[in-house]
DNA sequence: TGTACATCAGTGAACGCGCGTTCACTGATGTAC
DNA sequence: TGTACATCAGTGAACGCGCGTTCACTGATGTAC
């Protein structure tokens, strides 16, 4: 079993993945060392080869999610206006296909009960993505005053945030639906967008 | 150690406060049945003579948890003004106070992330929990249209719990107590508070 | 070119531990006589 | 009033299980000769 050099790292980084995708969708205590590496398509016994402990495989797989959720959001894609940016973003997070995959979506929605239990690095790497995520938004903010920008950015990301915790929390569908379709309409209207008014109740 | 009638009742009562601060400052898989039974005074095995199991006593630990955490809500406190109990509800819930004791505040800021895996009788005490605290803060929201302070509502208590939620999991004490001052200045706002604007970096 | 050997990513059995749960037992007290 | 007994809340040892972690081993392949 002697592979090319690349091979050790495209391993890990597998392991990475399955990890970051497990942890958002069953928590950091939810998913355990055997279950990861098997999604990895490995056994149990190689993973100490990789990394140091699971809280060390927590953190890179937190920021492996971070990144992850990063490329996806229409936020930092660079072609849409500002406006454009803040409403796509709005839509997707505040949405019921993020309410129903943890697992491809943002850490702070499905973790941020977790965290303050965990380990130093995972609650460094947990400190980076939301600096980042709050400057992400803030500088979509353009209608709103320079000054105002990152309090405005901190207080959406809370109820963005909050609302979809909330909704997959909640087990009555419909009320999970609302939550999200009030939420989202406050949110864009707090960024100065326009309301279309039109899909109050979709979700 | 044969006792009177009520006993066994205060007992029990003394279990589900325990597991209710337990729970909420630890998760329910941070806290085991040993711990709880050691902080109500009593060892393990007398366990099952109370509750049919760990998720029926989780059921009603959330239950009594979002009694306490009501009964200490300015919102229900029937001499106080519509302004004045949501202002005392925002200054209480978006708190450093708050932040630092989960053991005795909202569920939903403390246990949002761990709900969606609970099993059905904790879901049904959490979605009362929930529907109840967003008509709480409805009925305060008087100078807000009435066909809009629900929607109002569900948004003001989606900010708050995340930004209590999120202010927790970040470790930077600054970052926190920033979090914390920026959402309870603009929920003060959205509720249709006046604004003092002095102790905006306060928390 | 062909063979022997070193490498090392991955295997799988085993460890100690804490968990939820079970159960035979204890012993203080209310009740029957 | 005094004694024997039934009750039952609570005890503590034990169970099976899954966990994170360790470790001796495997075996395909690159390299040395």
């Amino acid at each position: 079993m002697r592979y090319d050099e690349t091979h050790k790292q495209e391993t890990r980084k597998r392991v990475v993945k399955a990890a970051a995708a497990a942890v958002r969708a069953r928590g950091p205590d939810g998913v355990s060392v055997a279950e990861i590496m098997k999604e990895a398509g490995l056994t149990h016994g190689g993973f100490y080869a990789h990394f140091a402990s699971k809280d060390a495989l927590l953190a890179e797989a937190i920021g492996e999610a971070f990144t992850q959720s990063r490329r996806r959001m229409p936020l930092y894609d660079e072609a849409l206006s500002d406006d454009a940016a803040l409403e796509g973003f709005v839509d997707r997070y505040v949405s019921a296909v993020h309410r129903d995959h943890p697992e491809t979506g943002c850490v702070i929605a499905a973790m941020s009960s977790h965290i303050p239990r965990q380990a130093a690095p995972v609650r460094e790497v947990f400190d980076r993505g939301v600096t980042g995520l709050v400057a992400g938004i803030a500088a979509r903010l353009t209608r709103t005053p320079p000054e105002d920008r990152e309090e405005l950015a901190a207080s959406l990301l809370a109820e963005a945030s909050g609302a979809v915790a909330l909704a997959r929390a909640v087990a009555d569908r419909d009320l999970s639906n609302r939550l999200l379709a009030q939420s989202r309409r406050r949110i864009k209207a707090r960024a100065g967008l326009a309301q279309p008014d039109t899909n109050k109740d979709l979700s």
